[in-house]
DNA sequence: TCTGGGGTCCTCATACCT
DNA sequence: TCTGAGGTATGAGGACCC
């Protein structure tokens, strides 16, 4: 265990949901909710101003929406997050070549690998110049947690949420965690939860009286062991970067129980073709192909077959996926469909041998089957689909340009005609129209960016770097406390050191 | 109230081989 | 030849995370 709090855990604030208020001012202090806006859709993220009215994350769409009726419902804009995560991605990049990112959102670092940090202060400095850079980069905020292993980094900068810093000094770490939940330990979700419960413990202190043989007892033997090492505060776990992933899957949730067996194939021949595309844009292929299917009463099962060497072929990944389906019962409907391949490879070996198998069965099958269209399906949908519906060609929050107008984004859109906001990341909040969603001068638009180019480049020669205004800032900032907190919330704002 | 999508890891059962 | 032990691959399901 290493003796200096060098390992850093960054925490985007409510990420999709700041994004969006960055990139909409009309929304800036409002309650926003992010997440899928279909009748079975959840919650992905809620603003903080969404989350006094009980909204959170994974909570049904419905449910959000009768807690916070007023509130903003916007679809995920992943092609946005993705360019601010990259951005600061790069920030992390610059204080050490040890970063793993866990989500768009969150990523570990190793400062002293990286030489930006060996003690307490300068992983303070590090911490409180990277929350600055965040900042003036993207105009988000992040919470810090500052610690000597991974999971008392992450337990800092929840703590630190939102818009914090919370360094954890060695030495305090099992008195700090001691009272803690049991809920707050990485890997206790609530069916772990549940059974520590029942054994008579709820906290993290319990869990290190109760000794590790109980602990096997109770949840089994890899996570007794793990639990019992993270009760004491043991966490070896190194920062790793460049993980390679080890499945690529795709699934859809049905708005409606598909209940037609045909209409199900379709499904799955077009979740086969998307998952072998997402597999060749990644230059990989697999060996087990993974079928989902959950059936209208949620229970969830699936079926796997691994082929005798790795593919990217959509053909076979499209036939496995068939075979597959053959086997399960879908009477009574299903509301979810899944296609997968695991046992990735970086070589698209394709044995000759199954290769001329393959080939052999879609012959026999062809002659089998008869009429089943095996080609590419018309993206727009089955043949004789309706047309789409405006709420899917105007997505709610997604940007649009108006030949007249100018930038803007959807508010909202049904019934043959489309509500739009004209305003921009760097504008006073802006005017509301409505159009038809036939209208010509209406179009799809790329998001801009959320900081003002032009603004950031003012002062100073065309190079000035963000970061070094930001430093100046942070090192007003690093202490004591920061004069000001930023927010509305209460409770874990600005900067503090964990001392029990 | 009614539960997304994309992942990882673990456990248990079974089959097969030595 | 029969039986059992142990290793490895495979398949299914569940818990958890963001």
């Amino acid at each position: 265990m290493r003796t200096a709090p060098t390992i850093m855990h960054l925490d985007m604030d409510a990420f999709f949901a700041a994004a969006e208020q960055a990139s909409k001012p009309s929304l800036r202090g409002k309650a926003v909710v992010v997440g899928g806006l279909g009748p079975r859709g959840v919650v992905a993220t809620a603003s903080y101003e969404a989350r006094v009215f009980g909204v959170h994350s994974a909570m049904p769409m419905a449910q959000a929406r009768r807690l916070a009726p007023n509130a903003a419902y916007l679809v995920p804009r992943f092609g946005l997050y993705r360019e601010i995560s990259e951005q600061v991605m790069g920030l992390l990049r610059e204080l050490s070549p040890l970063v793993e990112p866990l989500s768009l959102d969150e990523a570990f670092v190793d400062l002293e690998a990286g030489g930006s940090a060996w003690d307490a202060a300068s992983a303070r400095l590090a911490g409180a110049k990277l929350r600055a850079d965040i900042r003036a980069v993207t105009g988000l905020t992040g919470s810090v947690g500052l610690a000597a292993s991974k999971m008392l980094a992450k337990i800092g900068s929840e703590q630190a949420k939102p818009d914090g810093l919370v360094l954890i000094e060695p030495g305090t770490e099992r008195a700090l965690l001691g009272p803690m939940s049991v809920r707050t330990l990485p890997g206790v979700g609530p069916a772990t939860g549940d059974h520590l419960r029942r054994g008579g413990i709820t906290t993290v202190e319990e869990i290190a009286e109760a000794g590790e043989d109980e602990l096997v007892r109770l949840v089994g033997k890899a996570h007794g062991h793990a639990l019992y090492a993270m009760a004491l505060a043991q966490d070896e776990r190194p920062v790793v970067a460049e993980r390679d992933s080890k499945s690529v899957s795709v699934e859809d949730t049905y708005d409606v129980d598909i209940h037609d067996r045909v209409r199900v194939r379709v499904e799955v021949q077009r979740l086969a073709d998307r998952c072998v595309g997402r597999l060749r844009g990644t230059g990989r292929s697999g060996r087990t192909v993974v079928l989902k299917v959950r059936r209208y009463d949620f229970s969830t099962l699936t079926r796997s077959e691994t082929l005798r060497g790795p593919t990217d072929d959509p053909a076979v990944v499209r036939e496995a996926a068939a075979r597959l389906l053959e086997a399960v019962d879908t009477t009574g409907g299903v509301r979810l469909l899944g296609v997968g391949v695991t046992g990735l490879a970086d070589y698209t070996q394709e044995d000759l041998f199954a290769q001329a198998a393959a080939a052999e069965e879609r012959a026999g099958a062809e002659k089998d089957a008869g009429s089943e269209p095996v080609g590419d399906a018309p993206a727009a949908g089955p043949a004789g689909a309706p047309a789409e519906p405006a709420e899917r060609r105007w997505p709610a929050g997604h940007d649009v340009r108006h030949a007249e107008w100018g930038h803007g984004w959807v508010q909202g859109s049904g019934v043959g005609r489309v509500t739009v906001r004209f305003e921009t990341p760097y504008s006073a909040p802006g005017r509301v129209r409505t159009f038809r969603t036939d209208d010509p001068q209406l179009e799809p638009a790329d998001p801009l960016p959320l900081v003002d180019p032009a603004a950031a480049a003012e002062p100073g020669p065309a190079t000035a770097r963000p970061a070094d205004r930001a430093a100046d800032q942070a090192a007003d900032q690093v202490s004591p406390l920061p004069a000001s907190r930023p927010k509305s919330r209460s409770g874990g704002g600005g900067e503090a050191t964990s001392s029990p």
